[in-house]
RNA sequence: GGGCCGUUAACUCAGUCGGUAGAGUAUCUGCCUUUUAAGCAGAGAGUCGUUGGUUCGAAUCCAACACGGCCCA
């Protein structure tokens, strides 16, 4: 027999022998009267005169995580959603029958405690237990003590055991779902109206990438789930929501990276009346009012590079960048034909009706993107790939766009909104036709009935989307998306 | 899709020139009432990712495949 069986039969033999002796391995008959770290918080810094002074007990639950035995006392640590307390066990205190149940436990085992608390000789905050529950039988072995899970792919698949064993864990998605907390408190305040619109979209609008396909039956009608938010967010707008975000999953079918999972968390915002010039601003605010709140300071580190949050940020016109940043002359940057040349040559496959817009942002990914480690807004997009944004007034070829990079990737892409119909309807011709010419990422069809609601009138307004995900890595130093992401989607184990 | 790397006990990892499998933790047994990855003594525990190939002999060399990681597209 193997050892996982031979660990999983013993487990399996205790569990009926409790029964047997009428112990529920399974009960649920405990209420803890504190958390871990409620008493941390309110008894940590007692001497142990004072805390044997205290004359109450505690009922605290958790799983047994460390056990050292003696031969008539235990000390284990157990953990619950909150902290980690030693526990000292003694026979004297619970009887020849209680201890010997208490030593048969495993680790892993969930467990109620009723004790009182003092200091050991060496200091150490303990309950000192008088009673005790089984709460719940773990069968299952945990991971080694000491190194807990180190294996990536297992993390990501149990993310359960990875949370047990590796507490530093907790830390990243605690973060994050305060980064999202401080998002919406931000956003509230300034009189943004939180908001919900379909995941599923007879028409996927708002961004340009493939997506998922599903099926209604009962409707027997083709749907996609949303790559954006964008094109109903807007129709809020228009019927008078002045200011609607909504937090929440996009779903692109694309490849996985670092930076990439198929659904992931995008924050998009929208204001009437305002402009991009307006959102520059919003986003420093934001995005400093979080660093400030999450981690009281405004100097970040990621991945060994200081990054210096404070506001203003540099603003950089995208053909600069290439020619600063890129190392691209500044007369092949100018030059149409040149540049559309370059980009040819370092690789970049233009499809029909794609040009100098496209060879631009290309190069831009390529020869810039990723040394933009301080926070940077590039201004000054090329109209031909970005159909949703309005024409700039001075030059129509650029449109009032920008986006921010930090850590040498995309952060957020925002713009003053297109608000002329006739203008949006030719524009969604253009990506039509890009369709019928075999690109899989330019939507199938016209959405009539966003054009329609521009007919009636869109106020001037300004909208941005921020990758929450990426936000999170940013804030909480971590080198790839699937650690802020619970549940990283994965290829399935065979 | 391409390149590089990884996959050995439940976990964390060794494994030299190709000679037939090791440690620590965990588990089980015994001793132990203030330990801190407790300690001491003992025991059990393996489809070396999978499939083929080379060889007298493969965890080790070769190939394909699977899953994962990093980089690139």
């Amino acid at each position: 027999m193997s050892q996982a069986d031979r660990i999983i039969t013993q487990r399996r033999q205790k569990l009926a022998d409790l029964r047997a002796r009428g112990v529920d391995p399974f009960s649920n008959r405990f209420k803890p009267d504190h958390t871990i770290a409620q008493v941390i918080e309110a008894y940590g810094s007692m001497s142990g005169p004072e805390l044997e002074g205290l004359n109450e007990t505690f009922r605290l639950a958790g799983r047994i995580m460390l056990v050292r035995a003696f031969g008539k006392a235990i000390f284990c640590h157990f953990q619950d959603g909150s902290s980690r307390l030693q526990a000292y066990v003694q026979r004297q205190v619970l009887g020849d029958e209680a201890f010997k149940l208490f030593k048969s436990l495993d680790l892993g085992d969930i467990v109620g405690f009723v004790g009182t608390l003092f200091r050991t000789r060496t200091g150490e905050l303990t309950l000192s237990v008088s009673e005790f529950i089984l709460l719940t039988k773990s069968l299952l072995p945990l991971p080694e003590k000491y190194h807990g899970l180190t294996d990536v792919e297992r993390r990501y698949r149990q993310r359960y055991l990875d949370l047990i064993v590796n507490p530093q864990v907790w830390q990243v998605f605690l973060q994050r779902a305060a980064i999202i907390r401080l998002i919406r408190q931000f956003l509230d305040k300034r009189g943004f109206l939180e908001v919900e619109t379909p995941m599923m979209q007879p028409i996927p609008g708002g961004a340009t990438a493939k997506p998922f396909e599903t099926h209604h039956n009962a409707l027997d009608m083709k749907l996609y789930l949303r790559i954006a938010p964008e094109l109903y967010l807007k129709r809020l707008i228009v019927g008078g929501f002045d200011r609607v975000y909504e937090i929440n999953r996009n779903f692109r079918n694309e490849g996985l990276s670092t930076l990439h999972n198929p659904e992931f968390t995008m924050l998009e915002f929208y204001q009437a009346y305002a402009t991009y010039k307006d959102l520059m601003e919003l986003t420093e605010e934001l995005v400093c009012q979080v660093a400030r709140e999450l981690l009281g300071t405004l100097q970040i580190t990621y991945q060994g590079a200081d990054i210096d949050l404070t506001p203003p940020w540099r603003r950089i016109d995208l053909r600069q960048s290439l020619t600063e940043i890129g190392g691209i002359p500044q007369e092949v940057v100018k030059d149409r034909q040149a540049l559309v040349e370059l980009a040819k040559s370092e690789g970049v496959v233009l499809r029909p009706g794609e040009g100098y817009g496209r060879a631009l942002t290309k190069l831009f990914d390529l020869k810039v993107e990723a040394r933009l480690i301080q926070p940077t807004f590039v201004l000054g997009y090329p109209t031909e790939t970005s159909p949703l944004s309005r024409k700039s007034d001075d030059n129509p070829e650029v449109v009032d766009r920008f986006e921010l990079f930090i850590a040498g990737r995309e952060m957020a892409n925002a713009f003053s909104e297109l608000n002329d119909p006739i203008d949006q309807r030719a524009r969604f011709e253009a990506q039509l036709s890009a369709h019928a010419a075999g690109d899989e990422e330019a939507p199938h069809a016209v959405d009539e009935d966003f054009l329609t609601a521009l007919e009636y009138g869109m106020p001037p307004a300004a909208g941005e989307g921020i990758g929450i995900d990426r936000l999170v890595m940013l804030l909480t130093d971590s080198p790839s998306i699937r650690d802020v992401i619970l549940f990283p989607l994965l290829r399935p184990e065979r």
